[in-house]
DNA sequence: ATGAAATTGATAATTATTATCAATGATATA
DNA sequence: TATATCATTGATAATAATTATCAATTTCAT
């Protein structure tokens, strides 16, 4: 997303790019294609502006979010997490490995027939998301080392 | 999922089938293909069960869930909702109505090519979740007519 | 029967998030 | 430039969902 047109929908909010949100968005930036908690922008805004609070946090996260700069979600840990929303395009295809935690994305938009399908009912689809839970590479191949000592 | 074994499950993991447990798995059957919060199934326990408290709500839900008997998952509202896992056979495909809330389900697996590519990478994929947020077409049809109105 | 282990309800503690509020900062207008 | 208005802030209290603790009870295998 250009630095203009979010300066553009901020403006027609009334919300003010005040230097406790610049320092929110640099993080955002910082971490492209990451999944970030509140708790983690706090800690990171706080190299940039030490004395950011967590409530001034939580509100730009969610301001960023309400404009659709930001995508918030979860992966059920309970507790949000937020990425740069320009990053998916709003297709959030998400792999979550089990053991490692880590959490990559596909890429591929394949959800244009059950859309399709849906809008043919009268469904009028505005955004969806759709995680995996699966072993990465590296897991699977450890467990099964493991699964195989363990017979 | 047959009665037995749910049984074996809970045998093997040494849970008791207890009358509090009974009372939480019954609720979840009497309401096949919905999605309930604990504080739902505590009310509706409490019909079954007077004293039965939140705790042991939790624990049970927790329990049933561990043993895959229950399928617990969020709708990104802060908190989780449980359902009978046998009812999507891991195929979880919500589309969530953000006007009324109504959550239904989609029938159709195509989510087979994605997972396919997956593998085909050297991940092991465990289970997915999908959910789609559209207006339902009653609501669909409420919004157009606002929209016009507006105009 | 009895001892070990599982389970319970009540409730305290924890975690994530939201609300409150007085103080501060920015902006538009006079 | 002064000032009235309104957005924003940090600190912190409040809330909501969930988890942990613990003594009492229940269940099960012996």
């Amino acid at each position: 997303m250009m630095e203009n047109e979010i300066m553009e929908r901020l403006e027609k909010a009334n919300y003010r790019l005040t230097g406790q949100r610049k320092a929110v968005l640099e993080v955002m930036k910082d971490n492209r294609g990451q999944h970030l908690t509140a708790e983690e922008v706090l800690m990171a805004a706080r190299e940039k502006m030490p004395n950011i609070g967590i409530a001034t946090v939580y509100r730009s996260l969610e301001c960023f979010s309400s404009l659709d700069i930001l995508y918030k979600t979860t992966f059920d840990e309970g507790k949000y997490r937020y990425e740069l929303s320009d990053q998916h395009c709003h297709q959030h295809h998400h792999v979550i490995c089990p053991n490692c935690g880590k959490i990559t994305e596909v890429e591929q938009d394949f959800l244009f027939q059950v859309e399709k399908h849906l809008e043919d009912q009268g469904y009028e689809v505005i955004d969806h998301q759709l995680t995996i839970y699966a072993y990465c590479p590296k897991c699977a191949k450890e467990k099964e080392i493991e699964d195989m000592s363990n017979k």
